[in-house]
This record gives structure tokens, sequence and C-alpha cells, in this order.
DNA sequence: TATATTCAGACAAACGTTTGCATAATTTTT
DNA sequence: AAAAATTATGCAAACGTTTGTCTGAATATA
């Protein structure tokens, strides 16, 4: 039961025919007669052939395979990411090769060296949170591996990326809060540092301001994301001399936190307090109080188009090898929107 | 700027001496003497030298590649399952590939493909809801690339798989009810056909007999999973003649949905009916009324032990090549076990 | 009919690595 | 000193495919 697989050769022998012919046959050439294609494509199909990929591989220099690198799968972002980049990948001939960082940057490098090793044509990257040194990253620029980052992007020039503009989200959310009556409003960002905490910050500001409501800093408080942090910002804010009638949290999560906080300080939520979040958990509908509204940050599409880029560089790259040294980047800003849910809550 | 990556041949050349030793330099093979060994060594290292993986998947036939096929990756399950997937297999040396079915039989048997014309060295798969027709899996036998199956397996003889026994878990639940002074107690079940399905409903039986409940019919209903569903079960069992004081849900999702429906019907959670469900979603402790305790069915570990058998079965294959033809099949079951949550819910 | 053109196919190299076998160089044994 | 054993290295094939170049045959042109 030694079941070689049928290849190019055999093919050849039981024809009488040389491999190169074989191999035109196959695909088509124009220089192969119509009668030895015939009988060569009836064959492979009769012989179950399929061509052997790693050869192909090899001989081309090239895996026609995407080397995805996120930190945490079980958040909902990044599944739904990873499905637009799936989806994304096998339209365009491209499988994934996947690996979480789980937010360690050691674990990040290491994934960079495997997927270099197994020779991917190009890469996917969501930054861990802890990553500050970008020298891998640069790295790869020597092996001619095309990087596009995406949502969580690291702060150096010359790259590729795709992310979701969180300005307007928040703009949006502020004026929905005012158009809700609402004129004191605070907000849980993020960690100090992070790029996605300035922005949210940003937009903030901006909003406040053009509602004439003026930007008060004591009523953006920052938390580091864990559960006891956020408790602790939710008290600060809601107990503070303007106490807001709503907040703006950095994510989902937060919100949930917040409102557990919010409660335990005996405040009825929606009516003395509410929340909106960013992020638009799926599962949020079940909870006891979701957030108001949500602004969506659309991870399936961001997702779905930093694949699309970055096959597009792969195209590029055959098609120009190494003469025409192009050097433009793509930065692609997709919009966050802010989702209005309609809590029909028991 | 042309970059070709060193290889073996390039250090042959510089160093004045053959390819073949230089492979067998790199390898430590002893028939290498010390001088020229570390010649070839040091001199790969500051040239930067890294085998081509692609070369070496051609050349050898494997790919140490594993290919996974899951239905979904927003489902907290799943997400789990992965990580302990990538854990084991980046552990022995091996990288995945990742494909979601999104229960959808035809996308399963499209990555199958994918899959099988990549040469992955073997499969882990979770099948699809909807896949009833095994023939695409039966299919790889001859390809002789083995597969092993993990939670959703399908019902054909001569397979691998593990998965988590799901009766003890049950019985547990119910005992756990028993204790709380419950008497009677319904379940939600899942769709009849599942495998799931009707391993719950004979824990369910095995408990409510041991506990002489005796085992009332009516006190089990099946849902399709949707919410609608959910909803009509739920009144279902709760305008029943018998009304149960507990219920047992297929899933967490459920147990949403069910908890809503009470809710709707005026019912008060915890004191006319209470909960109690499979799973264990991290969220749900944010949720107004989480179950009371979760069957826990260990996905993380499901997905380690899968891939740690998967890797064994290919050193064998490797070992043995086709001599021995070697049929042990394994069927490795883990124990569910009750988790009791702690809900101080505000 | 002789020459140019087109068509159909074959030949062989190349991609980078591993590995069985042969052989040269060295050392050990007699 | 010759034979045997050991050690270190080289040669070449193999893995399956693609592709540039060459050749022979058929056809068209003059």
């Amino acid at each position: 039961m030694e079941n070689r697989l049928p290849t190019i050769k055999e093919i050849a022998k039981q024809l009488n025919i040389s491999v190169s012919t074989v191999s035109r046959a196959l695909h088509d050439h124009p220089n192969i007669g119509l009668r030895t294609k015939m009988r060569v494509q009836q064959l492979a199909k009769d012989l179950n052939y399929e061509p052997n990929q790693t050869a192909i591989f090899f001989q081309q220099g090239k895996t026609y395979t995407i080397g995805v690198i996120l930190p945490e799968l079980s958040e909902a972002f990044f599944s739904s990411a990873i499905s637009g980049i799936e989806d994304a990948a096998h339209k365009g001939n491209y499988t994934v090769l996947l690996g979480q960082s789980h937010d360690d940057v050691e674990k990040e490098k290491h994934l960079l060296d495997t997927f270099r090793k197994h020779r991917v044509d190009g890469l996917l990257v969501s930054i861990s949170k802890n990553t500050n040194n970008y020298e891998h990253f640069e790295a790869l620029q020597r092996y001619n591996i095309p990087v596009v980052f995406f949502d969580r992007i690291p702060k150096i020039p010359n790259i590729h990326y795709v992310a979701c503009n969180m300005i307007n989200g928040t703009v949006q959310a502020i004026n929905f809060l005012f158009k809700k009556a609402h004129r004191i409003i605070g907000m849980i960002n993020g960690p100090e540092k992070l790029p996605a905490t300035k922005e949210r910050l940003e937009g903030y500001i901006q909003a406040m301001t053009k509602s004439r409501l003026k930007y008060d800093p004591n009523l953006v408080v920052n938390c580091n994301l864990t559960k006891e942090d956020v408790a602790a910002a939710t008290e600060k804010l809601l107990s503070g001399k303007r106490k807001p009638t709503a907040i703006v949290t950095f994510n989902d999560y937060v919100a949930l936190d917040a409102v557990q906080q919010a409660r335990k300080m005996k405040l009825k939520i929606n009516k003395d307090v509410c929340f909106v979040s960013y992020a638009n958990l799926p599962i949020s509908n079940y909870t006891a109080f979701p957030p108001l509204a949500s602004v969506e940050q659309f991870p399936y599409q961001q997702g779905q188009k930093a694949t699309e880029t970055l096959i597009e560089l792969l195209q590029k790259k055959t098609d120009e090898s190494a003469e025409n040294n192009n050097v433009t980047y793509y930065k692609i800003i997709l919009e966050s929107q802010l989702i209005v849910h309609d809590n029909k809550q028991v």
C-alpha cells in the first residue's frame, strides 16, 4: 500500500514525452499542441495528479503564505480581524500562518523568527502591548519581507499600516451624549502612553470644545485596564466635585467593570450615570447594563484591508523585482463609527 | 542592494570545501573534523546563514506544519483551544496553519483541499455543525495524512480523537443542585442529533435516577440554540405542570437567553429559578445573572492534548515508515468538571 | 524547389538541501 | 614496511517543478 503520489515525471513517462511538455501542457502553454495537451490533462485527472506545492514553493522562492501575529485571539476584536484576514487571504490564494503573542514581546520575536524561517511571503502584525523596541521588525527590511501592521502600530517611520481613526467616533459619541442632554461627560481612558489612549483623548477634547462644554482635565482618568484600576478610576470620577452624568470608557470590558463599581456606589445605571464605550462586544447585549452606544472599529474590515494591501505589495514585489525601488508606504485609515444600541433590556 | 540570502553553497565556496561537508558540519555529524566543523559554524554565524526551509521541506517531503480546522474562532471555546494547539505545536517545532469553517461544510472541504495541497504533515479538526457526510475526511487516509479530531467528532470508526466526557460534569451539576435542595430540575438541551446533546442527556438521566428524583422527559427540552428557540424552550419549561426551580442549559449562551426569557416572565432569577450551564464563558461574570456554576470542558487542554497526539503520530509515521502498519487509534477522553462560581454580584 | 517562418516538443539547468557511497588522508596494528 | 582500520572529506544523485534555449518538423512564402 505504498502510495506514492503521482508526479509530472510519472505522467511524462506514461505518455512518452518530456516533463517540460507535461508542465507546459498543464499550464495551457501555447507552444503545446492541442492533442498532447488533452492527453496530458486527461491522464493527470485520471491519476489524480496534484502539483507538489513544496517543490513549487522551493522552485519559485515563494510560499504563498502570510504570517499573522496578533496579541490575543480570545479578544473579540482580534477574532473578528482574523476572519477578515483569512477571507481576503483565501481569495488571493494565500494561506495563513497564525501566531498569538499574548502581549509578550519575547513570544512576538520568537514568532517572527519562526515565520521568517518558514519563508512566509509577508507578515500581518498587530504588535503586543508591551512592545516598545522595534528592532526585530526593522530587521525584517533586510530580508525583504513586507509587513503590514494593523490596529496596534509601532511608532516608526516608513511602514505600511491599516488603522481605524478613533477621533471621529469619539466626537460622535460625545455629540450623542450631548443631544441626550448630558453636560458633564467623563472619560475612563487607557494607559497614558498607548496611541489608542491619545486618540480617544484628542477626540474627547475636540468634541467637548466644539460643544462649548470646555475641556476639564479632571473629568478624564487614565487606567491600566485591570478590574481594580477601573474601579478606582470610576470611583474617582463619580465622587469628584463635578460628577459626570455620562462616562465614555476605553472599551467594553472597562465599561462593564465601571458599571459594577457604579452599582457598588448605589448609583442607578442609565439614570444617575450612563456609559458609552468602544469595541462593541457581541456579548454585551446580555449584560445587565450594556453601554448605550459603542464606537465600532471594524476589525473584520481592518484585517481584510490589511491583507489586501499586503497581497498588493507582494504582487508589486514580483513585478518589479528589485529594479524599481518603490518606496510608497501605505497608510490606510478607516473611520470608526458610533453604533447606538437599542437596549430592549428586560 | 540585491540581498541574496547566504546558502550552504556560498559557505562551501568561501571555505573551499564541499557542500556535503558544510551540511554535515552544521548538523554536528561525527564524520566531520573538529577544525572544519568550527570554521563552518563560525562562517555560518558571520554570514547570518539560515537554512532554506522550503528546500528542506521539499527534500524531506515534510513541512513540519499542522493544519487546524475549527468552526469559529470567536467562540471562547475554540479560541482557547487554539492557544493550546499553538503552544503544543511550537513546543514540538511545528507551525500552525489555521482555517475556520464557520460551520459550513463547503468551506470545510475547501480548507481540507488547501491544506492537503500545502502538504501539511497532519491535521487537527473540530468538524462543522452541519457536517454529516465524512467522505472528505475518509479520503485523507489515502494521502496518508493523519488527522486528530477534537471536541466535535465525526461518527466514523478508526479515527483518532480527543474529547471531553460531559457525563460526569453533568452528574456533578445535578448533584450540586440537589444539595441546594432543588428537586425539580429541568434541562434545555441542544439539537437532538448532536452527540454533545446526547451526552448531556445521559448524564442528566444518570444523576436524576441516582438521586431518586426519577427521570421526567417533560423536564428536558431540545432547542436549536437560536435566541428564539431558547426563549420558546424556556417558556415551555417554566409554564409546564411541574415547574423546575433549576435549569441546566446546553451552554452559557443558552443560559443567557434563557435568563432573559425567565425575566420576561417576571420570575426572579436565583429565587424562583436558577441556572447551571456548560462552557464557562469568561464574560459571564459581567452578566446580570450568570449561571451559578458551569461545566468546564477544558478547551485549552483538549487542543494541547490533540496536538501532542498528532505529533506523536507523525513521529511514529517517520519511524516505521510504511513497513509496520500500526493501527492503534487514540481515543483520549478528558473529564469535564463543575466549576461553582462565587457570584459576588452587585 | 529552395528558403523562410511557424509550430511542437525536447534538453538541461536551476532552486538548496540531504545522504549513500566512494575515496583520500591519517593513524593504528601487525 | 605493509596491511588494516579509522577518520575526514568529496562526489553525485535525488526531491518535483519551471523555464530559457535548442532542434526538428510542418507549413507558408517566394
